[in-house]
DNA sequence: TGTACATCAGTGAACGCGCGTTCACTGATGTAC
DNA sequence: TGTACATCAGTGAACGCGCGTTCACTGATGTAC
């Protein structure tokens, strides 16, 4: 009775009570996040909500490490998308906004209407939790960072970004940038990533100051500097890039 | 016989106790924070590495939040006295690194020093922990904002700065920070005092994402791009500002 | 088609641990006369 | 100079709460024949 466009094989109604389960719990433990922070989060807590003991989440997760990772996995999900979705739609609004500044707003703007959530990926490491090495995170940080560096770079030949102007880097930086660009799918020339990581850093760094609080002195203004700043490196960014 | 240079009353010896056990609790619950993350501290543990018990510290702290405040009040003065002493001694180093640029790469060994410190400065905010409203810790910032901008502006005329090239500010923002330079000492003119903003961001982001961890696919090189992103910066900051 | 068995979601009970804070009290230090 | 009192650092005992994880077990769901 579930519908079945895909032709994969039907769920079983355990198998459709797991998923229902599993996802219930997720959300929850997500929504506790939201409104608790990031290091209130308890498997007890959780489980109370759901009307169930402590016990039954062990059918589901192995313990609150695996629980931790999966919420993280779901954000940096849910920023990258947001990311993507303000590049998609930057058209739409009829202002002179380049779509780079557009994108760096839709990383802030998730920011700010998810702080907890945001403090989870980027704030202090949690208590007792060991983040896993597999590359569950990295997949969506990959994908952000590919949406960036194509309104950053798409513009410009593999030559022009090889040649843009910046102090120049020592031959071990070039040759590590150099190989980061093999099995990455980005495929920038080293003074062009070394650029993509200062204005990351620039874009973070603003959103992180705000978000966690260091620069409510001022105001109701953080909007209108942010988008000033990214304006201003923009601007930057591209003269020092040589024409072709 | 305590050294007595200042003419100040002597001290007790109830007096010199209590300086010294206050100092020792500080000293404790700080190496418990470097030791475990801000997050882990817990006013029982310090106690027992004290070899006295919890209680006592209630005669010297009300509760938890003063002992952290506390902490965090010393965080941002060692914090600001690197980035201070980086500038005092930048003319020391032959290299020709303006020191604009010294003083951020101050603001960066510090974090990576102390990070958990760090952590607990810029990190998510602590469970359970309120934030006093009071300006213990405004002083420091305000302090190290005071080097920031001295190496920034220092050699520019007021006039100059008033015309620096920005995208116009919105008259409400203008205001704004006018404002805040009435009763703050800083006096920089509204167009700097959003480049400074921006700088400090800058600053801020590419030390936070090393410190966090989310730079390590850059390995051994994140002091390069930190100096070039700082080059780049202060070099393009200059551009903004008129010839006198 | 029904039956025997395997799988799985859930519970009850427990282990062993942590925490901040309050209260009533003792003994040392400091002070006024 | 000694004496009575006040202040303060510290303890013992307790309150009331939280947590993650493990174990043995029940009853529902799924599967092989």
């Amino acid at each position: 009775m579930t519908t079945d466009v895909d032709g994969a094989p039907p769920l079983s109604l355990r198998e459709r009570r797991r998923a229902v389960a599993t996802r219930e719990i997720l959300d929850t433990a997500e929504r506790h996040i939201t409104e608790q922070g990031p290091h209130a989060l308890s498997l007890r807590a959780v489980a109370r909500d759901l009307g169930m003991t402590v016990q039954a989440l062990y059918h589901y997760f192995p313990n609150r490490d695996a629980l931790i990772t999966a919420i993280i996995a779901k954000a940096y999900d849910a920023l990258a998308d947001a990311v993507q979705e303000a590049v998609d739609t930057a058209h739409l609004g009829a202002g002179d906004l380049p779509r780079m500044v557009v994108a760096t707003e839709g990383y802030r703007s998730w920011a700010i209407a998810h702080p907890e959530l945001f403090q989870l990926l980027y704030g202090t490491p949690l208590r007792n939790y060991a983040a896993p090495v597999d590359g569950l995170t990295t997949r969506a940080m990959v994908r952000m960072s590919m949406v960036f560096q194509h309104e950053m770079f798409g513009h410009f030949t593999r030559e022009q970004l090889a040649a843009a102007d910046t102090p120049p880097l020592s031959p071990e930086l070039r040759a590590h940038l150099e190989l980061l660009r093999q099995d990455g799918p980005g495929a920038l020339p080293p003074p062009a990533a070394a650029l993509l990581f200062s204005a990351w850093g620039h874009m973070h760094g603003l959103v992180v100051l705000e978000v966690f609080g260091h620069l409510s002195f001022v105001g109701e203004h953080q909007a209108e500097i942010f988008r000033m700043a990214m304006r201003n490196m923009l601007t930057e960014l591209n003269a020092r890039i040589p024409a072709a």
